[in-house]
DNA sequence: ATATAAATGTTATAGCATTACATGGCGAAC
DNA sequence: GTTCGCCATGTAATGCTATAACATTTATAT
């Protein structure tokens, strides 16, 4: 557990339970957990991510509607994330790779086209599950 | 509009409103379009969806909960595609890139992880949007 | 102190997707 | 040609995900 002192009480409450999580997790399931601490809308949670997002500390699995901790909260070098999601464990891998990052940067200036956020996201097996 | 011999009314029906769409459509408003030929439940056209996917006529865009005609449907090679999403007219772009094809299968082969769909979505601006 | 921006609380609603169960059509095997 | 099995369909109900609208409170800067 990290101290996040710049964090409002909403934001380090659901920065908490995403730490506790180890893994995706959906914003009701979020807010389910954080109901002994009082909050009760759907809207907390997600006003909550949404800065925790904007500040790099968390990210949005799109393919599950969940949030999951940023495995590497340091660096904001890439901003081109790619996530391996196994169907079956549920586990995550965080990583990032420079040449795909250079090569759809290639497209999008060769069409002219302003990337504002990039989703990459391989569903599959891991290892231990496809054994 | 092409020929479907082989799908059912309502795959084809699915099929013709991706087709009239011309760009990303949700499953609600596909119903909503096809009401007037008999459907009346979101799972008929969710189904039919499900198919299309299977044939690789049409595909999901994550970031938008909708779905679009596939532009190259009879180039089953790469079954990685990525799309560029312009946020403000909606047009979308499928394209491939097989360098970043075998830099996504290269982490997946050296985490012995099986890739079962891959999701690459870019959203911004397109070029007249940006001007 | 006060103006301003940011965060919060609350209710209601909108939008997306699936579960469960019943029915119907159509080809293969016998 | 009937029976079996498979696939598609129809329907109702429900569950999950996300945001709109509005009122209030708290933090920050000057």
């Amino acid at each position: 557990m990290t101290l996040h002192t710049d964090l409002t009480r909403n934001q380090s409450l659901v920065l908490g339970a995403l730490e506790r999580a180890e893994g995706p997790i959906s914003a009701y399931a979020i807010l389910d957990e954080l109901r002994t601490d009082g909050l009760r809308a759907p809207l907390q949670v997600y006003r909550a991510l949404d800065k925790l997002l904007d500040m790099g500390l968390a990210h949005r699995l799109e393919t599950l509607n969940a949030f999951i901790l940023c495995a590497h909260p340091h660096e904001h070098t890439s901003e081109i994330i790619a996530f391996a999601i196994c169907e079956t464990c549920r586990q995550v891998w965080e990583f990032s790779d420079d040449t795909v990052r250079e090569r759809l940067i290639a497209w999008t200036q060769a069409q002219d086209f302003r990337p504002s956020r990039t989703t990459m996201e391989i569903k599959g097996q891991c290892r231990k599950c496809a054994a």
